[in-house]
DNA sequence: GCGAGATAAATAGTTTTCTTAAGTATTGTG
DNA sequence: CACAATACTTAAGAAAACTATTTATCTCGC
């Protein structure tokens, strides 16, 4: 079966959440007996399962379909968010695509063996059986292809270690890693299904940007993309952990932000809830409403380049209040060259990591388990037996 | 045949210039019946020709390969340029890499009609035999699937006229339409045939880019993109063509560049070559210098973006002193992620707009004729009998 | 309750597309 | 001139998808 229905069947599954053969096979454009054996593979494997809808309203005729949907009845991926300050873990059911709900979470340790056995220990509480692989999301710059962390200006330790050497060592089983931003735009399109295309913005430690274009996580060739946070702002002095000078990360991060807060109110409380309280009280002052002006100029430019009409923001934005997302919002829309054909939308939502270190785990672990000896399956090989 | 392969098949004969069937079927993972079978196609079509290596250094043992290349003894595409102050008209061979030559160029007029007659008068003095098709590239965003502009700021009449339609009238023959830095990029790339993936960014009456991913031009979903010259650039404050404020095309098109330095010399000569002159002798002057910062931060965003590291300019910059060009580069390399961690570069080159029509005629209008009755095909049926 | 109509799913056979394997053609070399 | 080496062609087969047909299961009207 070529992979190329097998993706395509399986995206339309979780834009529907459940469908029968023959409504897969149709708004697919497939015949049915394709799209029925293709079916029947990823129900042998487990990866999807039957189940009586109870027909409330069947106002249709003829018989009726037997429906499917993700087999979410066990944990089938163990998901690791390995972030700045936390690491967090949990053993996730495919077709889960609720809100972050983390087993585990423990301190960022600063050594890869330190790291390690965290997660060894970590690795007991969790269900081991019928697993089928491991996914990690990591900060920086990830080729994700070979399993390396490039570049990580908040977590340098990542930089050289082979982290999915580290994982094999607590469970062996297939692994992928997978950028942070890319796993958060495939969360949500997990969780907010459409057909739409759109720009994720991440606001947090860092800042950084994925997009989805044509229904798929845009990856280029070089293993970086998306990566708003890193653009230089003009007029903006404050070096980056990357190096840089100006980077818009140093402005409008959580620390970007409570750096400018405390410049401009040196005797505020400049804790994060300090200043939403702040916030909510004064509103958008002058500094803050140029720095959305210079993080939107930045969304615009890569609508602009990417040829997008939405954006999605993750994260610290939307915990102030909001009249900042419509300041925002406002702002990219004067900069989108689309605005001025059509409809340009801002929306809030939360991190679905999880979510999208499942579809990750479906793409790139899953998936090949059913395509035979091809070229993604061997990769996985690689780290199967550390 | 899968269209894929044909397509991939065509790009290596591009970047190699010439190859025989095995080399191709090597160099591109193909069984030898099956690139053999695509060569045959396109040899009928005349497509591709078969010629006699002169064998200076066959150093090679065994029977030498019968070398193929583009077939570009005679005209095949009609390709138009339509410029905002100019139109341009040549009937071009596949394979025809050189600079643009235009065999008849006319003032672009303000009206569909007059277009149309111009149009008209120019057909008559090129080639009408053999004729495969036609294709035009314009400023703004094309909506190049149904052949319709958009928007176009510098050349409004051409929005709602469905510009296949009057072509049609001159040429009854299949008809594409190209979005004109895309024209410029696989222009590029047909011209200096690299692997590896860039941007074009092109300045002249208006500023814009264009990404080659993975070998192809990026095209996403909705019809714009890589609209470098749209947008904002804060603390600008000049009103945009587009509707908007601040866009970087206000800066550092020719007519933007032309007023920053009326406005810095009132008693200087400010025409284009006026301009170059001046910078000729005094260096990049401090307004400059904040232009090109500018230019460089949005353009080191689509690098961030779109995951490149190479830089193509092309149009009026490269006029200037070469300092310009190297200030640019340098501002660039700043703003990029990339640079943290490898090279980045950037170089000029010179617009091969016909090499880029001609490209985009292939894909789209040569391929379809040997695809049989699919989807694109039908697309060209549209227009096939105005 | 039962046949008719309608839709879903399974089965069988065909087409398309690419591959492997084998054979033929054309060169240089000992 | 035999041979090794390489290019190309032909033939047969495998994979994946399609069309057409059959079988299964429902609702509806009587």
């Amino acid at each position: 079966m070529g992979q190329w229905n097998k993706r395509a069947l399986l995206a339309r599954l979780q834009l529907l959440g459940s469908a029968s053969r023959a409504e897969l096979a149709k708004s697919l454009g497939l015949s049915q007996p394709t799209a029925g054996k293709i079916v029947d593979e990823m129900l042998e494997i487990g990866l999807l399962r039957e189940f009586d809808e109870d027909r409330r309203q069947t106002a249709t005729l003829g018989r009726p379909g037997r429906m499917l949907r993700f087999d979410n009845r066990r944990p089938r991926l163990v998901t690791i968010q390995l972030g700045v300050t936390e690491t967090s873990v949990s053993a996730a059911a495919v077709g889960a695509i609720g809100e972050d709900d983390w087993q585990i979470q423990f301190a960022t340790p600063s050594a890869p063996a330190k790291w390690r056995s965290a997660l060894g220990k970590a690795a007991g509480r969790i269900v081991g059986k019928g697993l089928w692989g491991v996914v990690a999301s990591v900060p920086g710059v990830v080729d994700e292809n070979n399993g390396t962390v490039l570049f990580s200006p908040n977590l340098h330790w990542t930089e050289g270690s082979v982290l999915p050497g580290l994982i094999g060592q607590i469970w062996s089983a297939p692994i992928a890693l997978v950028q942070e931003e890319r796993a958060l735009a495939l969360g949500h399109q997990a969780a907010a299904p459409t057909q739409e295309d759109f720009l994720l913005a991440d606001f947090g430690e860092g800042v950084g940007g994925a997009a989805m274009i044509g229904g798929k996580p845009f990856v280029p060739p070089l293993p970086i993309s998306g990566e708003l946070g890193h653009t230089p702002v003009l007029g903006n002095k404050r070096p980056c952990g990357c190096g840089g000078v100006g980077c818009l990360e140093t402005l409008v991060s959580t620390s970007g932000l409570l750096r400018s807060f405390a410049a401009s109110r040196p005797r505020a409380d400049a804790t994060w809830p300090g200043f939403v309280r702040f916030i909510a009280g004064q509103g958008i002052v002058p500094w803050l409403a140029d720095t959305l002006e210079s993080a939107a100029g930045i969304i615009a430019g890569a609508l602009n380049v990417w040829g997008l009409r939405r954006v999605v923001v993750t994260g610290c934005l939307g915990e102030l209040h909001p009249g900042v997302l419509r300041y925002l919002a406002a702002a990219i829309e004067r900069g989108s060259l689309w605005a001025r054909l059509g409809r340009v939308e801002v929306e809030s939502a939360p991190r679905r990591r999880t979510a999208g270190l499942v579809a990750t785990g479906i793409e790139r672990l899953v998936l090949p388990m059913i395509e035979g000896e091809s070229g993604t399956a061997n990769l996985i090989k690689k780290y199967e037996h550390r």
